[in-house]
DNA sequence: GTCTATAGGTAGATAGAC
DNA sequence: GTCTATCTACCTATAGAC
């Protein structure tokens, strides 16, 4: 049950890699608990059975898909953050990373991390928190530059806690096909928090 | 299924309205698909086929928490609205009572509403919708007035997506032993928003 | 590694007595 | 209105063959 995972080479990976990609969409279109078993074997060619080959429950799979969800995230996110000349580029690079994972291609994974926490069970949470607060602190340590240079406001813990809150919700309401594309959307709701 | 009901005199309605406020709290701890009838019906002193006497389907017992979440929300915020003397008092209802119903003691029926939206069916959902749209409505309307008179931004509608996305997320950090009060909540992210 | 077959448990809902 | 009893269906997980 063990969150951080020794890497292996990815070959070796292949099968388990394809299952969580596949949980990771049937766990956001139908939730969890209504997700059975024997969906996720055939979203891979495979009887339900032969699953518990790969995972020994249907809880570590979810946890698979999460840790995913936010590692990927975070890899993401920092080699991003590395790339910025400037910490007005730094501030673009939280929204616009955040929410091409969320709302882009194949990113079922973060969502799952957002809405099914309800469903991991107590013994799990502790090693997904680790990884979400090392997202997390990333996030505060460019507001907390950003409020020092008077580009946002001051109050940067709340404030990380609102600006998540408003992206996360955005798989509510955002539809790919509308006339906004995700980089647009990310660089309006920057522009609603800076101070001018 | 229906889900705006002709008012009836409470007593009438005593049983089915403790079960409905019971589901409300099981609902938004365990989750909709892992609370069962027998849950249900033990938190209310009832056998789990007694149930069934009061609704036809656990979904309409979803449907009832949901539609009390949001209609007494909206009315709270209605005559929150009709009380206010100022502009900028409205826009403080909006926050306030956001909060209160969402974090306050026993609301838990609201939270249900965010968050498990995807057990709804698909015949269910167009009647919740029209009672989202009505709240979300009062909030437009004085998110209009306020960027009118440059309280706000201007862009209203992603403006209101992006506040009660804020909002929302409150349920999942947000503790009732903190050093913050509901209000005080409200108050501090209501002056994130303002323009100065 | 994946299959078939199934154990063992619990879910939502119904029927009829009271 | 509520109870008891129960139906039918489906769930996760296991066992052993291949």
């Amino acid at each position: 049950m063990s969150v951080v995972e020794t890497p292996r080479p990815p070959e070796e990976n292949n099968r388990r890699m394809a299952l969580v990609r596949a949980a990771a969409v049937l766990f956001r279109d139908q939730g969890y608990e209504r997700t059975t078993v024997r969906d996720l074997g055939s979203a891979v060619g495979m009887q339900s059975g032969s699953l518990f080959y790969h995972f020994r429950t249907k809880e570590e799979i979810l946890v698979a898909v999460m840790a995913l969800g936010i590692t990927s995230t975070t890899e993401q996110l920092a080699a991003a953050l590395a790339e910025a000349n400037s910490l007005r580029d730094k501030l673009a690079a939280l929204f616009r990373v955040h929410l091409n994972s969320l709302l882009g291609d194949n990113q079922a994974a973060l969502e799952v991390m957002l809405y099914e926490w309800r469903s991991v069970s107590e013994t799990a949470k502790p090693g997904l928190i680790v990884l979400r607060d090392r997202y997390e602190a990333l996030w505060q340590q460019v507001l907390d530059e950003a409020a020092a240079a008077g580009l946002v406001k001051q109050d940067t813990r709340l404030l990380r806690r609102t600006l998540l809150g408003s992206l996360h919700w955005t798989v509510q309401w955002y539809r790919r096909d509308g006339e906004l594309s995700v980089d647009d959307l990310a660089r309006h709701m920057l522009q609603l928090v800076l101070t001018e």
